[in-house]
DNA sequence: CGGCATCCTGGAGGATACTG
DNA sequence: CAGTATCCTCCAGGATGCCG
């Protein structure tokens, strides 16, 4: 088995297909549909309702990339009325932890940020 | 420890400046530029030229963000000829862990979303 | 050397209307 | 219900040129 890339975890610049997954996952919808899929499988319109701001185009765009690089699984649950279930993937699941470290980083240190924000945003108009 | 749902620190689709500085920290080449200066730090020259592929202009604009964020600082080293050296602040510091962790998870499951693309694209064209 | 100012383009994503 | 089909807008980021 070609289980690759066993430590260094940084060619960050070069990886080009690193950076296409990395845009991928922190894409507009992404983030909030992976968070909403995490607790339990949804269908399209529950999605849709959990979500009032994103189109029918944008939701349909982000699951199917989302389906592409097998993070979420897309299911024909019935026909008529069509019915298609969407849910996380083990691997999916697995994304859990990098998010929410990330999402912790932010927590503990967002007020750090918009403070320094605020200071530069000062002193850009101070001179 | 906790069998389901562990903590939910996730206000994912909700927090806006959230977003903002979600999309800042992972634009096109911030990432880069952080892993850089984690080593040490880089006048712009230094940084373009480790940078083959960015424009001055957008290298500007990405070092400007990062400052504004509290993540990268600025310094005039010298005028006649200007010589500025850019810094990872402490703040930024604390970002290597939560980027480390993603680009872990890449490196761990880029051939699982790789095979998985695959699958898809097969799929699509076949039926 | 370390930038701005200007112009331009591609592509994400919104609005709206239609369909199997 | 779960999308597709068009059309349109916005803006990150590239290209180029000038400047203190």
């Amino acid at each position: 088995m070609p289980d690759t890339a066993p430590a260094p975890p940084s060619p960050l610049g070069i990886a080009v297909p690193h950076r296409e997954l990395l845009d991928q996952l922190f894409d507009k919808w992404s983030p909030q549909v992976l968070e909403l899929l995490c607790d339990s499988p949804l269908r399209f319109s529950e999605l849709r309702r959990s979500m009032p701001a994103v189109t029918a185009k944008s939701l349909t765009a982000t699951l199917r990339r989302l389906e592409r690089n097998g993070i979420v699984e897309r299911l024909i649950v019935s026909s008529r009325p069509v019915a298609v279930e969407y849910r996380i993937t083990p691997l999916g699941k697995t994304l859990r932890e990098p998010i929410d470290v990330l999402l912790e980083w932010i927590g503990t240190h967002m007020a750090g940020v918009e403070s320094a924000r605020a200071r530069f945003d000062r002193e850009e108009v101070t001179g």
